[in-house]
RNA sequence: GGGCGUUUAACUCAGUUGGUAGAGUGCUACCUCGACAAGGUAGAAGUCAUUGGUUCGAGUCCAAUAUCGCCCACCA
């Protein structure tokens, strides 16, 4: 007898310790091997102050089913874990906290700040990853990288530098995306759009000296002010007379052209537009073309500046408020319309953004963006699902630059020094001592940082230690495939890809896994607005880390969005538990110094054949479906046979014999258990890790943890074709005597003989041999075999069989009207099955065209429903001529 | 405006080279038999959104329509 489990699955008394037992002793860590094959998985970092949500718990939950699966199957399996300074949101939490502290961003000068962000960060920079962990995740945690890391920043500095060398950034003015509340420029990619309705107000621009007035169609009244021009298509008929003419701008009365551009759409409001270059990125545009210059109105906090004139000081809002009163008081507005149209908001704090005017430095995309693209077209880069290959594809075909700097501290500062001498810009590995140009050692650093994505874009090689050529980027670069959320592709694997085009020459991986979103269980995206999160640390604390994990991974396909219900995770705790059950039933019929042996493929039963089979087939399976990243599948496969096969059927059937008296059976059944067994916990181990691996603790000959044992391989020995026939026969057989008996409503404790009449030799020793069988799987109270059916009167249930036909003596409790009932149903369904069959088969077509295997399963099964049918109506019509 | 996706049992979803529709939950009936009531046995339940097409054969491929949803976009 062996050390027993307790009698109830609860996950709390063993994750926690086999978490410390395997990474106490290092079994996460990876190290160049040139013995095995790398594998490399780069965790896409957190946020290093944020928390984990179902979204971390689903991504990060693949990323280990693949590390776990390829560390099995003899791969030196690295999976780099690491968080991200989030410069953004991180800065704005700590801007929270000192404002709480009665402190300002500007009292505390950067140093200061910087010193508050660190500690901030140290606090609760660490959170995520003790999250992490209670999912069982096994990264490399003595990688452990964070995007600020002296390291790291040296890659940044590395790639900035060589991209200004090449001439890839430039700092230039340009229209950006302003977010007003933040206080800083933004990338396209960080701005979303929502559609708002709202108005649009058609304005009367008089025209100088003149009686005549043009009327312009504005969604925001306000950058009136900022107007420097009208334009008109010029191929307006309407406006031909008044093009060149100079306008008057209301309220302000300054004096701008009329001018034409084929970018004003001659159906769309009233076919002119007054044109504001510095506040809106079409009308910069224009105003480039035209040389109109620029004209500042609204400033960087969001108010009106100085050039508003009287509505200097104004918020935009109000201002755009009091400017319609004002154009309305004084005749100039013509009319409002409803209107929609769709808003750029921060993604960050939803705040509108504002297009200005600002100094900024730029990354030129375009080159970078061609050789990744050619690597997609060539097919070097595989999305999982295909179909976002083209959401990449339409946002590289239609990039614009990338602005890059931040005005924010947290975050790696830009390498760059301005001379303030003359204006010389530096950019340097070193902070200069003095100007290159004019000696001056009047040099300031930029005080911009870049957006957090250009630190992550470099995490495939920067962790590794680049600009370092080291043995580990050498051995595990490129890394094998990235996982994360499809809501990432522009911010992160675009980046990433071209970075790394760039730098090292090649793709940073060859598959990208595209996650859908955790919704909840009302299909509601979770958000901290609808309060609707659902709780990863609280799932697990009720139900355990591998319930929620198997119910992260089925039942959903790759890329599609999900449900959360508890109902599902309840379900997978109970499938641990089942597990957790069998495992007592093995342990408490195993003798340790019988398993000690292995068994003999010669001394197997039919039973044992058909589940080693079985497994066999299953382990395939499994991986077969992990190449093709199809987790939910594996996993399901997995699940079906631990439970029907496994624990339904096998433990079922081998039963008798652990019970009986016949001592090789015994003990071989008692070997095929656990070995059976033993594949299962390794098969199931990457998606459930701690059941498996505690269950594993507990089962005898065990050579070292389950997280080191050898992924179990298909086995052509194992395969057992007859024994799977027999076995399915027998299976079959016995669901339709306990049919009958249900149907009748016989109570499984009341047993019966079952008397066999079999049709061929095949059949009649596959019953004889299997009468255990049915003396334990279909209430049997002995089992024969009869030559004819004389004498199986009405006193008898008769269940029918492919080449035989079972009796059971049950005299008193059949209802025989019930019985006639029942087998007219069985006739209906054969004749259904007949019906298709035949029809299938005496389609001309079908037997010329459809495959010969195709052709002989439909006349088999032709051949067997007619055999049924035959018997069902003979037993028929004797019983109806008995009565 | 462009692109993409969803539509399968009461609910949530699988269904990958086209060959008799599956799971979990829920529901019905029965079962405290020595792994498990977080269980067992049996069962009911689907014109696979609609309409065409390709094919011997379509949930699966193609086209159109409807539906709900997502992404992108410089409609002032």
């Amino acid at each position: 007898m062996l050390e027993n489990l307790p009698k109830t699955y609860n996950p709390k008394d063993f994750e926690d310790r086999l978490y410390d037992y395997w990474n106490k002793n290092e079994y996460f860590a990876a190290k160049v091997n040139h013995d095995k094959k790398p594998y490399t998985i780069m965790m896409p970092p957190p946020n290093v102050t944020g928390n984990l949500h179902m979204g971390h718990a689903l991504n990060n939950t693949i990323q280990d089913i693949l590390t776990r699966w390829k560390r099995m199957s003899g791969y030196e399996a690295l999976w780099q874990p690491g968080t991200d300074h989030a410069s953004i949101s991180t800065e704005a939490r700590v801007v929270d906290k000192i404002t709480k502290e009665g402190k300002t961003k500007e009292e505390l000068g950067r140093d200061g700040f910087l010193k508050e962000a660190w500690e901030w960060t140290e606090l609760y920079g660490g959170n995520i990853k003790n999250q992490l962990k209670k999912l069982g995740v096994s990264c490399d945690w003595s990688r452990d990288r964070f995007t600020l890391d002296d390291n790291m920043s040296k890659a940044v500095e590395e790639v900035f530098i060589r991209l200004y060398d090449k001439g890839l950034i430039y700092r230039g003015d340009r229209i950006i995306n302003w977010c007003p509340d933040c206080a800083t420029a933004i990338s396209d990619a960080e701005v979303e759009h929502e559609d708002s309705h709202g108005h649009i107000w058609h304005v009367d621009y008089p025209i100088k000296d003149s009686q005549e007035k043009i009327t312009i169609a504005t969604t925001r009244p306000e950058t009136i002010l900022g107007d420097l021009a009208i334009a008109v298509n010029p191929k307006d008929e309407r406006y031909k007379n008044l093009v060149g003419k100079i306008a008057i701008l209301p309220l302000v009365n300054r004096e701008i052209p009329i001018i034409t551009d084929d970018y004003v759409d001659l159906e769309f409001g009233t076919g002119a537009v007054k044109i504001t270059p510095s506040h809106d990125a079409n009308d910069f545009e224009v105003g480039e073309r035209h040389g109109l210059g620029q004209f500042i109105v609204i400033d960087e906090k969001g108010y009106i500046n100085s050039n508003g004139g009287k509505y200097e000081g104004l918020e935009r809002f109000e201002a755009r408020k009091k400017i319609v009163e004002d154009l309305e008081a004084n005749g100039f507005l013509n009319e409002i319309k409803e209107h929609d149209n769709s808003v750029g908001h921060c993604e960050r704090c939803s705040t509108i953004i504002e297009p200005l005017i600002s100094k900024q430095w730029f990354v030129k995309m375009e080159p970078l963006a061609k050789p990744a693209l050619e690597a997609y077209y060539k097919g070097e880069l595989n999305f999982v699902p295909e179909r976002f290959g083209k959401v990449y594809v339409n946002w590289l075909e239609n990039i614009r630059d990338w602005c890059i700097s931040r005005q924010l501290w947290w975050g790696h500062r830009l390498p760059v020094y301005y001379c303030d001498d003359c204006n010389e810009v530096i950019v340097s590995r070193t902070t200069p001592d003095k100007c290159g140009k004019c000696g001056s050692d009047n040099l300031r650093q930029e005080t911009d940082t870049l957006d957090t994505w250009f630190s992550s874009a470099l995490w495939p090689f920067s962790t590794l230690g680049w600009p370092e050529n080291t043995e580990d980027l050498k051995y595990f670069f490129p890394t094998d495939v990235l996982i994360t959320g499809y809501d990432i592709i522009f911010f992160w694997v675009v980046r990433m890809v071209f970075s790394s085009i760039e730098q090292m020459g090649e793709l940073p991986f060859k598959d990208v896994y595209l996650t859908g979103l955790v919704r909840d269980s009302q299909g509601r995206k979770m958000s901290k607005s609808l309060d609707n999160g659902i709780d990863p640390l609280e799932i697990i604390d009720i139900y355990g880390a591998d319930a929620l994990r198997f119910t992260l991974i089925t039942g959903n396909s790759p890329g599609n969005d999900m449900r959360f219900y508890n109902e599902k995770v309840e379900a997978n705790r109970n499938f641990a538990n089942k597990l957790w059950n069998a495992t007592r039933f093995v342990l408490m019929n195993l003798d340790e110094e019988v398993v000690a042996n292995d068994f003999e493929i010669k001394d197997l039963e039919q039973e044992d054949k058909w589940i080693i089979s079985r497994l066999n087939d299953v382990t395939k399976e499994v991986t077969d479906n992990l190449d093709k990243y199809e987790i939910g599948l594996a996993a399901q496969r997995i699940y079906d046979f631990v439970w029907d096969d496994y624990c339904d059927w096998y433990i079922e059937m081998v039963k008798s014999r652990l019970y009986g008296d016949d001592t090789n059976s015994k003990e071989l059944a008692q070997r095929v258990l656990l070995y059976v067994l033993k594949d299962i916990n390794r098969l199931l181990h990457p998606f459930m890790p701690f059941i498996t691996e505690e269950i594993w603790q507990h089962l005898p000959n065990n050579d070292g943890p389950l997280i080191l044992s050898q992924w179990p391989l298909y086995n052509d020995r194992h395969k057992f074709s007859q024994a799977e026939k027999i076995i399915e026969y027998v299976k079959t057989s016995i669901k339709a005597i306990r049919n009958a008996r249900a149907e009748m409503n016989i109570a499984p404790s009341k047993k019966s003989n079952i008397i066999f009449v079999v049709e061929s030799e095949e059949i009649k020793d596959l019953i004889v041999n299997g009468k255990r069988y049915f003396l334990n799987l279909a209430s049997a109270e002995d089992v024969s075999i009869s030559d004819s059916k004389e004498g199986f009167g009405e006193d008898y249930i008769s269940v029918v069989l492919e080449k035989s036909e079972a009796f059971l003596p049950l005299k008193d409790l059949i209802d025989y009207d019930k019985e006639i009932e029942r087998l007219e149903k069985e006739k209906e369904k054969l004749e259904g099955e007949l019906k298709r069959v035949k029809g299938k088969l005496s389609n001309e077509g079908f037997v010329s065209k459809a495959p010969e295997a195709v052709i002989n399963g439909e006349k088999e099964k032709m051949a067997k429903y007619e055999d049924m049918m035959d018997k069902v109506i003979e037993r028929l019509a004797s019983l109806k001529k008995d009565k």
